[in-house]
DNA sequence: CTGAAAGCGCTTACAG
DNA sequence: CTGAAAGCGCTTACAG
């Protein structure tokens, strides 16, 4: 690799020391117009770049932030990775990306990792596997800025973006009822995440509030973990052999209402006619497949914008040695009406 | 944010001097075992992270490597970002990623804002918009190790990934022309990308091979720039206008070929009685969607992998100021026989 | 086996 | 307006 031009070598050049070099580059008030006007010209003729290493070592922050994100190839997280990227250029910061795989014992190791690389801030989905947050406790005691979004653990004590989920999977469900269904099943994701919880209970409120009888033999979990199209055409086929009375299913991920759609599809039975469908996320496929999806609208771009807004904010903050209250910002979800529902 | 621990104050602490402690967590052999345990015990008890910025300083290098993708929201990107994280985290390397939106103007911002952070190689697919490489050029020159992969630049002399996408095309146009078909259309991509000109070339060649008329009018380019599910909806409609005795259609991805696919499931054309469909990508959705479409696997995960060994193998071989002779690996691809074809 | 010292390339308080 | 000097936290050649 070719050796970088430094301020010494500019400084060498015009005969003037690296102090005056430096703050000219730096628009010190105390420099003459000339100076500046000389330095700035040869660092562009010798296309000097600061050393960030060096500067990071003065300053104590590399402008740099860590993402950690239990799956990258998903449509919703891609998503949000987009929208922290994109607020984080523009403030001049750059992302470093993990990614868990849902795994807690990663999810640790990778946190341990970006707290050695000292990023200035972290923004973190959680991992499936994740039950215990001591690791999520220990960077909040160092007072490094943390975001949680979408996937988090409200026992935590750090700002998080979501939306609300319960009011969401109440609106989702309020829908199927006002379309007619008599009785709604739910697939819902794995056990642990907060927001497979949190729809459940909204499922599940909105049965009540409209004086349904909850039947939890009409939920389904996901076995395999991951919410897969796979897991939509699995349950599609339990549910038709054990309840072939359900008219109405609100499931958790658009991907796995796709998977239930296509092998409703493929056993003749007529959706919105015989059963009734509303998934989540509002995936692009949604609006595409056939008939086009009722689903959840969950805004993954402003997501990451929002969270990398409340990084920064926070980073800001430490700087100064201030703590900043956590905060919870709840984006709006709305319900998108299409085919699948009637 | 709290003060991190640093080498002097576990010198402090055990009454040794900075170089000891230095070396004993180093794990240099002139230190003796007692010192090296204490060391080790004292650092873990207090937690001690080397601090990067200085190490960075010292050895010149930062373990960081710089992504720059035209866009995240993709399957075959987020695929190939997923294999690049995975390779490098094994080799003790974190990415960080940006997004060029297929502009040129940002793709050269962004590659400055990496090369001012210092990071120890590139990974770069090209935006469609980049058609002058001296930005690129600029890289090498400064003997910062580079890798392209997938839109690439053929006259650019760094070492790329890539698949045979005028085989990949001959493969799958010779799949059209064995099923059957007699008169076989192409959806490109827009002009610019390298592939997106093999895929052409390939489809071309294939007719020849085959004593079969190329007829240009049969091209369908796309036009808005994003190869989109849309694109697909609107060339079907136009194809089927101009050209409806058009019995195969190769289709350079696969979500443009679910909007063909679509759009003709609407308008009742029967495929592949009417219309044999050959995509490319094998994106998931494509073995899902009614009927399944026969497409060329890419396989975006191998190919981060593959990527990100070349680049480790270039850095290596900088650090001991070696250059490496650029090379071209070439990933195999296959044609996916589904339901699309007869 | 141990340590004093130089140096990586910056920034900035201080003196002039 | 300018510059000498200290220091960020490491690593490592060198001396003992």
């Amino acid at each position: 690799m070719k050796e970088a031009v430094t301020l010494k070598q500019i400084a060498e050049k015009l005969g003037i020391s690296v102090t005056a070099v430096s703050k000219a580059l730096k628009d010190y008030p105390d420099i003459s117009k000339k100076t500046k006007k000389l330095v700035r010209k040869t660092a562009k003729e010798l296309n000097y770049k600061p050393n960030t290493f060096a500067v990071n070592l003065r300053t104590k922050e590399s402008k740099t932030i860590g993402l950690i994100i239990p799956v990258i190839v998903h449509h919703f997280f891609s998503n949000v990775i987009k929208g922290i990227i994109a607020q984080a250029e523009k403030k001049g910061y750059l992302v470093i990306i993990l990614q868990s795989n849902e795994s807690y014992e990663l999810e640790k190791k990778q946190l341990d990792l970006l707290m050695s690389q000292r990023v200035d801030g972290i923004i973190i989905s959680l991992a499936n596997g994740t039950s215990n947050f001591s690791h999520l406790n220990d960077i909040i005691a160092q007072e490094k800025p943390l975001v949680m979004f979408d996937k988090i653990a409200k026992v935590v004590k750090c700002s998080k973006v979501i939306i609300d989920d319960r009011k969401a999977a109440y609106m989702a469900t309020q829908h199927l009822i006002d379309t007619g269904c008599k009785r709604i099943a739910h697939f819902r994701g794995s056990l642990l995440p907060q927001n497979s919880i949190d729809r459940f209970l909204g499922y599940k409120k909105a049965l009540e509030d409209n004086n349904m009888v909850f039947d939890p033999a009409l939920v389904y979990l996901c076995e395999c973990g991951d919410m897969s199209f796979e897991e939509g055409q699995n349950n599609a086929k339990k549910l038709l052999n054990d309840h072939n009375d359900v008219d109405g299913i609100f499931i958790n991920t658009d991907l796995v209402a796709i998977g239930a759609m296509t092998e409703f599809n493929k056993q003749g039975i007529k959706i919105p006619d015989d059963i009734s469908i509303v998934g989540f996320s509002n995936w692009f496929m949604a609006s595409v497949i056939s008939p086009s999806l009722t689903t959840i609208d969950q805004p993954g771009y402003q997501m990451g914008k929002a969270a990398f807004k409340q990084l920064f904010k926070e980073i800001k903050a430490a700087k100064k040695n201030k703590t900043v209250e956590p905060e919870v910002i709840t984006l709006d979800t709305a319900l998108v009406k299409r085919d699948s529902t009637k």
